[in-house]
DNA sequence: ATCTTGAAGTTTGCATACAGAGGGAGTTCA
DNA sequence: TGAACTCCCTCTGTATGCAAACTTCAAGAT
């Protein structure tokens, strides 16, 4: 259901917008809300409990990131997105991430060099576990830390924008596959390395490889349907 | 003042709040609105002749295109951008755009190429009168091309939002300078010639030489001061 | 059989009402 | 003189009401 949880239902220093808006973009991603699935402003309103204002403004905003899509003077529907769509993003992926990762090279501090050892830390362990969950969620600190440590934010904003695009599509993504999973986190790690050597070029190769691996690896599993 | 003309205002087939994005969208980018002002919703739906509600909307499209901000609890501003943002949509630009144009050189059809032309011309007309408003008309038309002839639909519509981003920046950008902004058509006009080969790597690299015009151009500038 | 028409019930888009938060002026107290 | 408090006013966040647009579905026309 969609919540099976009341307890953090507004609590005090949250809008209900943002309540609304984190809510249903939660249910995007884990498929309780399915793509083409129309969002009527009531209904979600009776679910969480609070008027159709803050729902309406939430729903707006998913539009804007891509997770929904609104034909005016009609219902807001999940978004349907596409192998191609995550092919696309990739490619975006392959020409920013590169480069982010060597401006961070040549600006991060020992301080976060030593968090994202954290996260990887994190990263390993919960990928031995195969829990996903947890893992995306150490990956968005991951992708925090860069947007953190990265001269030009806004090439870090954009880079998570794509990333949030298609991200319930992570049953679909690499990640479903066990060794894939461990190999990406692999090459979270070989980036983190090479972020610590400091050395821009070195870190801008290692997300290049990292970038192609997730691409082949999905192209691979196209072309086995 | 907001509305020299109430003739469009409410033109039949545009909601309320699409009316209320342009018109404040279009209010910032001709410095009406003034960065770090205030958009008080009330003040904002008088002056339009519609209610808050529209307008609360319009204005958090606006904050999430980085044309507004807003602290939670407190009116929205008009984004105050710096020098630094203009050369991170720059650099930024310069790793999308070069590869968008290789992708539309293998992609585009004759008509595109006909549109792209025609758009040129009105693009070295306006350049000549110095028409700094209708050149940047016939700039998004080109964009707009662009975004019609790429296969990676979101690789453009993310050059677009960085573009937008900083729109309103035009006063300070490279397009104050006549001399400059004839270079700037002669780059575009450069573009469209590559594109007719439908040369891929001839294409990206007249995109690569326009962008690097542009940042040249701009740090020249900053450093006169 | 297919297209048109139309009436009922939803649903969106917008307006408006209201409560609580925030900011400022003036006053009190140290 | 300056700090703190109170009252007032404005503004945001949210709820709700209402009309127009849209969907649906079935009856009637071609």
């Amino acid at each position: 259901m969609f919540f099976a949880n009341r307890r953090d239902q507004l609590s005090q220093d949250l809008t209900r917008r943002e309540f609304a808006y984190t809510r249903i973009k939660d249910a995007i991603r884990n498929s309780q809300l399915k793509p083409g699935e129309p969002l009527t402003e009531t209904r979600l309103s009776k679910l969480l409990g609070i008027s159709r204002t803050p729902v309406r403004e939430a729903l707006q905003q998913l539009v804007q990131e891509g997770l929904a899509e609104s034909v005016p003077g009609h219902a807001v529907t999940v978004a349907n997105r596409t192998i191609q769509d995550l092919l696309d993003v990739l490619h975006i992926r392959s020409l920013l991430e590169p480069e982010q990762a060597r401006l961070v090279a040549e600006a991060i501090t020992d301080e976060q060099l030593d968090a994202l050892e954290t996260v990887t830390e994190e990263l390993v362990r919960t990928a031995q576990r195969h829990d996903l969950l947890n893992w995306a969620v150490e990956d968005a600190a991951y992708h925090e830390i860069l947007k953190e440590a990265c001269p030009n934010r806004l090439l870090s904003e954009t880079v998570i924008q794509l990333k949030t695009r298609v991200h319930h599509m992570a049953n679909i993504d690499t990640h479903t596959d066990p060794a894939r999973l461990k190999a990406c986190t692999e090459e979270h790690r070989a980036v983190v390395e090479a972020l610590k050597t400091r050395d821009g070029n070195l870190a801008r190769e290692a997300m290049e490889a990292h970038i192609d691996a997730l691409t082949n690896s999905l192209l691979r599993r196209i072309s086995y349907r």
